[in-house]
Parts: C-alpha cells; sequence; structure tokens
DNA sequence: TGCACCCTGATGTT
DNA sequence: TCATGCATCAGGGTGCA
C-alpha cells in the first residue's frame, strides 16, 4: 500500500518512556531493579507529600502516581523510596530525544517523558514504520539503557493512545483501516484527555467504552460538555485529529510551588517563600531568554481549595526584583480578601515574550 | 455586537 | 486514608471599537 501517492494519511510514531522517573533510578542503582520502587515528591513536612511515579512491582502493590506517601509505605513497607532527581531525568530526557531526531526532522517533545515523531515523509507504508520503531526502541535500549513503549498510527491521537496499549517495552501499531476497530473496546478513559471527572460524566450517559461514546451525537455531547469539547469528543471517539507534529516552542507558562513548612497566613513567611519561588522563576527566564508580561499568585488553603491572583503588566518585565514586588501585592491582596491559612503557595509567570535583543538576523 | 484580552478555577498527569 | 509540582484549558468577565 502507497501512501505518498495517495496522501490519504500520515504515518505517526509516539514514544513513551516505560515508568520514567523509577527506571531510571534502577539504570543508576542496578541493585534495587526487581525490587518496588517508589519515587517521592517530599513537601517538606516530615515523610508527608505525593508518589511521582513508581514502577511495576510497586504498582502491583498499589503504588501508584498522586497517592500519598504515607499510604505507599503502607501498601509497600519494603518498596525502594527515593526522592525525585530531575536533573538526571532530564539529562537522560535529552538523550532519548536526540535519538529520536535521528529518525525525523518532525519531533515534537510532548513532556518529560513522552514524543512524537512524524515518520510520514521517511515512509510510505505501516509495515516500514513497524521496522523503525523496532530499530528505535532497540537503540534506545542499547545507547540509554531504558525501554519504551511505541505508537504508531494515522494520527497523534490513534498513536498515544496505541503506545499506551501495550506497556511496558510494547509495540502498537494501528493501521488506518483499524482505528474504530482498535478504539471501539478501549474505556472511555483510555481516551486522552478523558479523566475521572469527564468519564464520570460519560458514564452518567451510559458510556462504558469508546464505541459507545462514537453512538452519541455531536448534539448530545455538545449538550453535556459545551461546544468545543463536545465536538472534539465525537471526532476523537472515531479516531479523528488532523493536530501536526510540530516543534513546541516551549512552555506559554513558567510555574514554582511549594508547601509551606506549616499552614500559616503570617506574611514574611509567605513573603519569604514568595521570594524564593521568585528566584527561581527568574532563573528560569534567563535559561530560556524569556521575559513576561503576567503574574500569577497561586495559594492552596489548608482546605485544600486553590485560589489564583494575577495581574497583567503593560510593558514585559524579567528582573528578580519586579517578580518579587508583583508578587508581594497579589499576596497582599489575596490574604486580604480571604481570612485562611495558606498550606502551598506558587508563582506563575505567562505570556511569555523573547527577550528584546534576541532576535535573530533573519527577522530584519 | 463582536472581538480580544484578562482572570480564575478545573483538569490531567506524575 | 492524605493530599507534590507542574502545565494546559475553558468559561465568564470586562473594555473597546
Amino acid at each position: 500500500m502507497s501512501n505518498s501517492n495517495e496522501n490519504k494519511f500520515k504515518i505517526i510514531l509516539h514514544v513513551d518512556m516505560d515508568y520514567f522517573f523509577a527506571q531510571c533510578e534502577e539504570r543508576e542503582n542496578p541493585e534495587i531493579k526487581g525490587k518496588p520502587v517508589v519515587i517521592c515528591v517530599y513537601s517538606g513536612r516530615g515523610d508527608s507529600g505525593a508518589v511521582s511515579t513508581s514502577n511495576y512491582e510497586a504498582r502491583k502493590l498499589g503504588v501508584k502516581a498522586g497517592i500519598p506517601i504515607s499510604l505507599a509505605k503502607k501498601l509497600a513497607p519494603h518498596a525502594i523510596f527515593l526522592p525525585v532527581n530531575m536533573e538526571l531525568y532530564h539529562s537522560i530526557s535529552d538523550d532519548v530525544m536526540e535519538i529520536l531526531k535521528e529518525y525525523s526532522e518532525k519531533i515534537e517533545q510532548e513532556s518529560i517523558d513522552e514524543a512524537f515523531c512524524d515518520l510520514t515523509e521517511k515512509i510510505n507504508y505501516f509495515e516500514g514504520a513497524k521496522k523503525l520503531a523496532i530499530q528505535l526502541k532497540d537503540e534506545i535500549k542499547q545507547k540509554v539503557g531504558l525501554t519504551c513503549s511505541v505508537g504508531i498510527g494515522p494520527n497523534k491521537l490513534v498513536a498515544k493512545i496505541a503506545s499506551d496499549h501495550n506497556k511496558p517495552d510494547g509495540l502498537t501499531v494501528v493501521r488506518p483501516e483499524e482505528v474504530l476497530q482498535f478504539l471501539g473496546p478501549l474505556k472511555i478513559t483510555d481516551m486522552v484527555g478523558v479523566g475521572k471527572k469527564t468519564g464520570e460524566r460519560l458514564n452518567y450517559l451510559g458510556v462504558k467504552n469508546i464505541a459507545d461514546l462514537s453512538k452519541l451525537t455531536a448534539d448530545e455531547l455538545i449538550r453535556e460538555f459545551r461546544h468545543a469539547k463536545g465536538i472534539w469528543l465525537k471526532q476523537a471517539s472515531r479516531g479523528i485529529d488532523d493536530s501536526p507534529v510540530e516543534e513546541r516552542s516551549g512552555t506559554g507558562q513558567i510555574g514554582r510551588i511549594i508547601t509551606l513548612k506549616e499552614n500559616t497566613r503570617d506574611l514574611n513567611i509567605i513573603y519569604d517563600a514568595v521570594d524564593q519561588l521568585s528566584n527561581d522563576i527568574h532563573m528560569k527566564l534567563q535559561a530560556r531568554k524569556l521575559s513576561f508580561r503576567s503574574i500569577s499568585f497561586i495559594a492552596i488553603s489548608h482546605d485544600f481549595k486553590t485560589h489564583t491572583r494575577s495581574h497583567t503588566l503593560t510593558a514585559s518585565a524579567k528582573d528578580p526584583d519586579s517578580i518579587k514586588t508583583y508578587a508581594h501585592e497579589l499576596v497582599k491582596a489575596f490574604l486580604a480578601e480571604h481570612p485562611v491559612d495558606l498550606r502551598r503557595v506558587g508563582i506563575r509567570v505567562a505570556n511569555l515574550e523573547e527577550e528584546k535583543g534576541q532576535r535573530t538576523l533573519g527577522e530584519f
């Protein structure tokens, strides 16, 4: 079957590193392999915190991303508990992305451990793409020492669901004519973009799997989820997705959030924390030569409610003092309105702009 | 009235 | 049960031509 002369579908590959953070740690300390490994984000309140991710041995015991560390310790008392080491994971991620770039110029890094690769121009039939995927998996295994799961489909949506279909160390190829058959029996929460909340609402409508979802009319879905999401669900349920694989120009926002040592509304303690976050944000902006035009203060109160206060500047800024000054104003305004103790505080900058003077010659 | 932008909270994932 | 740290998105509000 030839694609080049018909050009009716694309060939998209999605790579998803298996239990990434935990696998990185296994590579660094081979002696922990085979034991349950739990990667933790500690909040700084003793053993309090949440599980970032875990390996399959730990998952079998019920230890999965997002659960409290205290619960993880009850479920898997003999597991290896390690703090996150983002520096290591970023460095390994860079190595994987370098390999991926050898397979296509068109790649889109989706997160630290996932990426899309558009093979349409490289290969014109799915069997060839499958051979490339086997080669890619092997190269990552040899050079980086980690396994990954790969999905291949006629678009990003299907490729991503396919990579998730058979893990770890899996390879799933979904040809255009197999899309409906592949998606139909899957749970609605297997669909990218359908999480717990949306899943519950769909369950309420009698939808159990993607085939059920595809039977609902666009009107019914729009009535429940409003226009944009309704249309998207209708299309996605039939495996339709036109979004291109494109290099991400970087994130649209940069944020940092921390948990305070104890719940408080003491201005000095909150200012100290906010200053520390502002310095971190400043360093991230500097590293990427960006300035910002809007800034938010994020407050999670003692009752775990999230609140935000934001401010948009008339001109962009980048210096640490500006971040701190605006952040302090937002903190004051928030506390004046909310008589609550805060558990976590965060700062986020958005409307990011390339620093002036960083333009390339081509733009002149 | 339509549009662009802003602010906020919900959501998804780890 | 106890509950991190990020990013993205959608909906409602507001101001302006």
